[in-house]
DNA sequence: AATATGGGTTCACATAATGAACCGACATCC
DNA sequence: GGATGTCGGTTCATTATGTGAACCCATATT
């Protein structure tokens, strides 16, 4: 790997869970040497990516990210854009709402709502969500390029429930399907007992670019409100695309 | 420079005014060789950093940076806390309201509400401002450690108008009133016909984290109309601070 | 008093970054 | 329509850059 992968993968080792860590810690996490680990985190500190505590000594995420994360939602406004969706769909349906963005190979969550309930599923900001076994990510496959599609058959599919598709086969199917009703179903394929709906975020060219997810625990889930769900979360991403790009979602096309 | 120092200034080419450059551009622009620029951006699409436009293979800045950026104001919630109040500040100002965080050496711009006048003053989000020449610069400074100031004083400080104080003796005084004031004035330091007043956003150490700014033209500006804001705008930067601090704001404290 | 862990530094060594020259593709221009 | 410029992207010998074991000091733990 080179130095700048490594520096970003020690970004990477900070969460919501765990927004502070120490030098000793990152270099054990990352499995870089406690020198390099700090040459990193200094080139990283003096262009403000990383922060370091005056007392504690431990550092973490710096104002450079929210500069550069800022003047990149100036000029393609998808929070803004999504988030009031985001919101009344938690509302009408009391149920966990996420919002996510592709990145690299993976969903990247990017807005979350919870509802009032105690058992509810939760979910974190910057949680990364993979693409064969989430309800957001057949919804994505469903409208992405052929060669995405192709890379994640071809990769590593992890099954993470015994509920889990595997098979390139199972989850092409599963992509054709959700293509076709315009919303995806997830059963457990991700954890145990969550059943979850999820529909494309597309871009002007027609591709997908994100997804809006409903998940809820499977006990209290009726077929009913499966379907009842399934076609709020596509009216919102329909919306929600519309929006994005100046209402003419009519131009909307998929090339082969 | 190291490796990872060139990374990252070649994602801050990118602004709200340029958000998607060309490899010859960023290799032009950064001074780097098109090969070394071209290898940087494959390691920070390899992490999302950045993305390449598939059709004009362009650069812009990727998702993975609002992934990070959210997990850190998940746990600082910063923008949160204030963007209410710059709200309410530039509804009741009818002048452009901005708000900043310090980063590395300047304050990085991360919010901005701009009135409906057509004769207004125009801020970018993600722009920096020099801690010497602006009102939230010299904000920033009455309240920041003793290192940081001597720092600033210590290193160039460039005249952007003819108004711009540049002697540290006058600097300093500027700073000791803006201290005792509760909010600084700065009348076209940093551009001609623009005035500004800022107040210092503190964390619970004490010290200044952040500025929330008034600026406007100077032709319809008032000297009452300063105070009136100088008022509005610390008693906004005292509110956010206790909201960030959870309320105990009486135990802020400055050390000498 | 002994031991472990923390943040941070040093310097001989080896890996990883560099950039001039190159390619093919597409515009533009007498 | 051939010459010219610019674009994105690639190659590979040269060299600068990053590496990590061992080290230091300070603070907990036992």
């Amino acid at each position: 790997m080179g130095t700048v992968g490594k520096a970003i993968s020690l970004l990477e080792l900070f969460t919501v869970d765990e927004p502070a860590l120490g030098l000793s810690d990152l270099a054990r996490r990352s499995g870089f040497d406690k020198a390099t680990t700090r040459r990193l985190l200094l080139a990283l500190t003096g262009h403000g990516f990383v922060e370091q505590d005056a007392a504690s000594r431990h550092y973490r995420l710096g104002a450079g990210l929210s500069r550069l994360a800022r003047i990149r939602e100036a000029r393609f406004p998808f929070l803004q854009t999504a988030v009031p969706l985001v919101r009344d769909l938690a509302a009408s349906t009391a149920e966990t709402v996420h919002l996510s963005e592709f990145g690299v190979d993976k969903l990247v969550t990017v807005h979350v709502e919870h509802p009032a309930w105690a058992n509810r599923v939760n979910i974190d900001i910057g949680q990364l969500l993979p693409l064969h076994s989430t309800a957001s990510g057949i919804a994505y496959l469903a409208f992405a390029r052929d060669e995405t599609v192709k890379a994640c058959l071809a990769g590593s599919l992890n099954a993470f429930t015994a509920h889990t598709l595997i098979e390139p086969a199972a989850i092409s199917t599963s992509i054709g399907e959700t293509r076709d009703r315009g919303y995806s179903i997830c059963d457990q394929g991700f954890e145990e007992g969550v059943i979850s709906v999820a529909a494309a975020i597309r871009a002007a060219d027609g591709f997908a670019l994100g997804t809006i997810a409903v998940a809820a625990p499977k006990a209290r889930t009726t077929p009913a409100a499966i379907v009842e769900r399934g076609l709020a979360v596509m009216a919102a991403a329909r919306e929600i695309s519309m929006r994005l790009n100046g209402d003419n979602l009519q131009t909307l096309r998929r090339q082969a």
